[in-house]
DNA sequence: ACCATTAATTACTCAGACAATTAGGTTAAG
DNA sequence: CTTAACCTAATTGTCTGAGTAATTAATGGT
């Protein structure tokens, strides 16, 4: 076994200016980070020499091996000398990591694993709008209601829209003053803002989303621990509901 | 302001046979993201150049570059052209990559930090848990078992009861077949297993945790959901209390 | 069958040069 | 006085080529 891998073609360093790739040992780690979430190294197989492959891709190797690092720090493939760089098994990979969750959503997302994010969701999102009850302080609730007014201005279908909706969301993590919700958000809410994107792309909103968030913000505002939780389960729900539509079609 | 910081003294690569230093570029990474998550180089501020700073090192520039694409990957730091690299804010750092929590721990870790990862922990594992009462399969309940025995033969003063601790959890974990809920077990467990190592080091295990980690499995094996939620519930409540008392003395 | 030794492969580290980018100051226009 | 365009210098980014160190696998001895 042990068959090596070598790239298709030649890498160009990406134009966007607010990309992942703007500098050219970012773009090679995108164009490998995507290709492995994609499925196209499969796990254990071994990228062919470093030589080689930064030959192939036409880059030097110093490019090529700081691209390595920033793989190998993302948990998706492991260096050691004389074995090569092989990729690592999937449970090693970091999924929750924002720009792993990005090259997942580059190619055509898995439909397993977006069910895994919404569950993930499903579970953080009500306890944390619970503790948000608890500990909001006035700042916070400003900030909610400034998304949520955002959110109804623009509309989901644009990207400040969906921006005020990243927001409104990132507002209630914050208000639990904890730490580790706050990291864990900044991957949800990515993905979450993937799959939006992946919705609206193929239909437009068959519902209006204000009420379900005007719901939440409320029972947070009441300091009603019980009733944002479940506010905000509802809210989940609708929102997997409607991903699940478009995912079907 | 922007005071650029310099190292205090140069890098010697660790011994260690599995640890995170076994390279140059890894034990600089290693040296410098403890550093930063201990505070010593604050948000915002600049690290002198990348020539003065490898100097100071006694590393090539090669070497200290491929480290700091490693905390870069990791959110620590950002670099660009004649701004030099700064550490980026708190909120940016991925705070639940196993090595950052590595970092995290190998100074004094901050309190409120692992206060906030136990209610994460408090909001994730009993959903699990639930989740693992419904979906369990024969081979999942046999790898919690052998776990538990694992943690029965050994304590969990020693490494290999804390491992059989970590293979329980990581049991419920994968029986929910969540992809994302197993990648965040893979950071929780490590942030775990580093508080009972902490906690460990101050007094002896005060309560026997097998009856708590019993009436889980029960529950899961039942295929009772709400059972296995508040069993959990209570565990995750218990060990808290612990950790709590050991930070306090 | 097992363990020490050796050899070959590969990643790792180093050094120095040049190119690309951009922050920050300078100048010009409104 | 404010704002915009422009220039310059400082810094990271990229490339080349050489040599070192680590690890696996084969080899030979016990």
């Amino acid at each position: 076994m042990s068959k090596t891998i070598t790239p298709a073609e030649p890498i160009k360093r990406a134009r966007e200016p607010r990309g992942t790739g703007r500098r050219l040992y970012g773009a090679i780690a995108h164009k490998l980070g995507a290709a492995i979430l994609a499925g196209e190294y499969l796990p254990g197989e071994v990228l062919s020499g470093e030589i080689v492959f930064a030959e192939l891709l036409d880059v030097s190797r110093s490019a090529y091996r700081e691209a390595i690092q920033v793989l190998a720090a993302k948990g998706l493939v492991e260096s050691r000398p004389k074995a090569g760089t092989r990729v690592l098994p999937r449970n090693r990979w970091n999924l929750l990591d924002p720009e792993v969750l990005g090259w997942a959503f580059a190619g055509q997302p898995d439909v397993a694993f977006v069910r895994s994010l919404f569950e993930l969701r499903a579970i953080v999102e009500p306890a944390a709008a619970a503790l948000a009850a608890e500990r909001r302080d006035k700042a916070a609730l400003k900030s909610m209601r400034d998304a949520l007014a955002g959110m109804t201005r623009h509309t989901l279908a644009s990207e400040a829209g969906r921006m005020a909706d990243r927001d409104f969301h990132n507002a209630i993590l914050h208000a639990t003053g904890n730490d580790a919700l706050i990291v864990l958000s900044a991957s949800v809410c990515a993905a979450v803002s993937w799959t939006t994107q992946f919705k609206h792309r193929q239909r437009d909103l068959p519902r209006n989303p204000i009420p379900d968030h005007r719901r939440v913000l409320d029972a947070i505002a009441a300091s009603d621990p019980a009733a944002a939780s479940e506010a905000m389960r509802v809210l989940v729900e609708l929102a997997l509901e409607d991903t699940r539509q478009s995912m079907q079609a």
